[in-house]
DNA sequence: ACCTAGATAATTGTCGACAATTAAGCTATG
DNA sequence: CATAGCTTAATTGTCGACAATTATCTAGGT
């Protein structure tokens, strides 16, 4: 679970006030099913179905929809209901793109100012990678969740909180939701795992325009990689 | 349990249902509110006050205030309540270095594939600001909603939804939020309009690099004059 | 057989009331 | 005089009921 929200460092906020409320609770099982495919990508959800499996009122729900709404987890039309968002290849590569642009500055910035212990953390990020993959065990932690957490890191390490909020709240969640639905895993582990060294090895160096561009460069072979596997299994050459 | 009701594929993008619901439209008014400043940023909301002021029952106005929540215009502890998400100058920075990235790539695909159609609107827009600013006439448009308008046309011209929706639909609230609350006109209308210029040349002759370079540096000098600017003002050197 | 119009059913939108929790005010005590 | 604890008030959270709109089903006509 990703879900963070470390940006309330308001003053006002003590410790009180932690017990969930029902919208709340509901709004991240919802989000989790979306996520994991259990409720199907463009499947219409009715209020009372969701409101008896979840054993509770259609209020909450109905405010854990409009939270979803503002998420552009589900799009809804006024007196005719709610769906799950629809999940296009084209807009998988967009996808992408933005992270391309977003998570380069990510690596920019992380390069500028993440402190050594964070970069500590990295390395040590990486070296159990390298064990994992080395013993052939757990390989698909690595190609999903693990690939995660180190771009979660790096964008941790920007220190720009707009930056987190909007990658780390909102697009990993689509992220991880194309991973279920298409399998969408790298398929070129070892490769992966050497751009990410090279990345650590840059932002220690503190060389901001090669983090960067190592970084884009990143994203955009992991990018044309599945491109490049969609059209395989879209075009009739499998004899 | 994954229901696949995703594949009736019934007439969705009908015409019907376009009668704004209550909850919607009180959320654009909050919304706006928050925009301009009529409800003060930092400052806390009530469901009742805010009930009795749009002159509706709590239920839709909660719903409108989760999607402001999903939106991160306000901030909101349980049992405690909700307030207006409040606007530190690191956070305009801050989403200086966000624009800088994600419009940067909109730039860069914009060269790539925006139809000549849309570059001479651009061009057209160009002109009628030049001319505005030739007479010295509303300069304080050109300053303000004018240049939303530029950098909101390239965002279209990219034609990347993903990045549409996030630039559009998210950043420029707040762009225009942080306008309102530190009138953060640019200051240097000559100079970016001579920017904006280059940007639609190297558009138009296709050079991604260029226009995606182009547009990073405008977006930063805007920045660092933003920056400036406010070390000005609090420095004590006004005599 | 197909399309249209009306009746029925289901779902969404809205409201008021009640319970739970927190904030504020007040009294008593050291 | 300050503070701890209790009492009261206000706000948030939740629920069920009713109205409005839409979707579905049925009957009738060309």
């Amino acid at each position: 679970m990703i879900n963070d929200s470390a940006v309330n460092e308001q003053h006002w906020a003590s410790e009180v006030g932690d017990s969930l409320t029902l919208a709340d609770r509901v709004f991240e099982e919802i989000q989790d099913a979306i996520v994991t495919g259990h409720i199907a990508p463009g499947s219409k959800i009715t209020e009372p179905g969701l409101a008896k499996q979840y054993g509770i009122s259609r209020g909450p729900l109905r405010e854990a929809m409009r939270r979803l709404e503002g998420r552009h987890l589900v799009t809804r039309i006024p007196h005719v209901g709610a769906r799950v968002v629809s999940l296009s290849l084209e807009e998988l590569l967009e996808l992408y793109e933005v992270r391309e642009a977003m998570e380069g500055m990510a690596c920019r910035l992380a390069a500028r100012q993440m402190p050594q212990s964070g970069i500590d953390g990295l390395k040590a990020l990486l070296d159990k990678h390298q064990s994992q993959a080395e013993l052939q065990e757990n390989i698909a932690y690595y190609q999903k969740e693990g690939d995660l957490d180190f771009h979660y890191r790096i964008v941790q390490g920007s220190g720009n909180k707009k930056l987190m909020a909007l990658l780390c709240g909102e697009l990993y969640y689509l992220v991880r939701m194309y991973r279920y639905r298409f399998s969408a895993t790298s398929g070129r582990p070892q490769r992966a795992f050497e751009e990410h060294y090279r990345i650590v090895d840059a932002i220690e160096q503190r060389d901001e325009e090669l983090a960067e561009m190592l970084m884009r460069r990143h994203i955009r072979a992991s990018r044309n990689n599945v491109e490049q596997r969609l059209k395989e299994s879209l075009s009739p050459t499998h004899l």
